[in-house]
DNA sequence: TGACAATAGTTGCCTAGGCATGTATAGTCC
DNA sequence: GGACTATACATGCCTAGGCAACTATTGTCA
């Protein structure tokens, strides 16, 4: 191995400055910044960011019962059970029996939960023009090809 | 507007597939996966990421005090002061005086807290290798700095 | 079919962060 | 220098997720 040149060095750091923590640091940071402006954005409707992911995904029928909703988000059972009770309390949704596995229960929105779901979403979309403001289709395209490849290399 | 042709159809389909649920579930996911990889990784240490952040920050005198460490990481002051207690217990950081303003307490590493370090360090770099699997120096760069714009744009 | 395993959901317990409040100390400004 | 404000840290209370244990139901397979 040979000794580095004066180049070398100011190559290397240059490209050691962006992580100097590391991108666990840096991913974490990232999502701390943009969870706290979601829920800022939806505090107005007395809504948390994790409650807004399980609306969403009932809503778009990603996820028809609390146990898809739990693999596809990564989320404990229990805590679920509770967050289903939360926002049935609120009254955007409703648990209904599903006839065709008794230990089962369906999860649709209620008319009130369809009439503020659309309010949710733009206070999402809000919240993401912020942060990618200044990037192009093909930086935003990107930076999710990356992630998705982080995401497929687990 | 003129009506889309199927070209553009096609080109619409593909770029929006991979922000299905947008970049701040994609992020939030890629967070969950990687702070659990991460305790799995710290767990035989009875370590978790959180403690790792702070020890990390002691250890390199990035921050010096509790106060500090909390604008550094945005982290609860009550929060910071707990976890430190617990650090403590485990006699890996001490508390000190802090001679020119008595409110505040010195942080450093102990003897065993110097020990333990670099193995915690090179549990995170198995993690981020393992996730950045495939990642030209570039890959990371570009990463990288896509997320710090969208901290800049705070 | 009957035993056994797997799954869905719930509940209790524990841990840990967020927020509000309190206390001591330091800084500011007239 | 004295009143006022800001800062550092600690504590109590509340909320919410993780885990283990439990019940009910369903699937498997000999």
């Amino acid at each position: 191995m040979t000794a580095l040149r004066t180049a070398d060095v100011a190559l290397i750091d240059t490209t050691s400055v962006p992580s100097k923590h590391g991108i666990i640091r840096l991913i974490n940071r990232v999502r701390v910044e943009l969870i706290d402006a979601l829920d800022l954005e939806l505090s107005k409707f007395d809504i948390s960011a994790p409650q807004l992911i399980v609306l969403a995904s009932v809503a778009n029928k990603e996820a028809d019962s609390a146990s898809t909703l739990c693999k596809s988000i990564s989320y404990d059972p229990g805590a679920m059970t509770r967050m289903i009770d939360r926002l049935e309390q609120k009254g955007l949704i409703r648990r209904t029996p599903n006839p065709d596995d008794r230990r089962a229960t369906n999860l649709e929105l209620t008319t009130a939960g369809r009439a503020l779901y659309p309010q949710l979403l733009a206070a999402k979309e809000t919240v993401q023009a912020q942060f990618l403001r200044g990037f192009s289709q093909d930086d935003v395209r990107v930076l999710e090809g990356l992630l998705n490849r982080m995401l497929e290399n687990r």
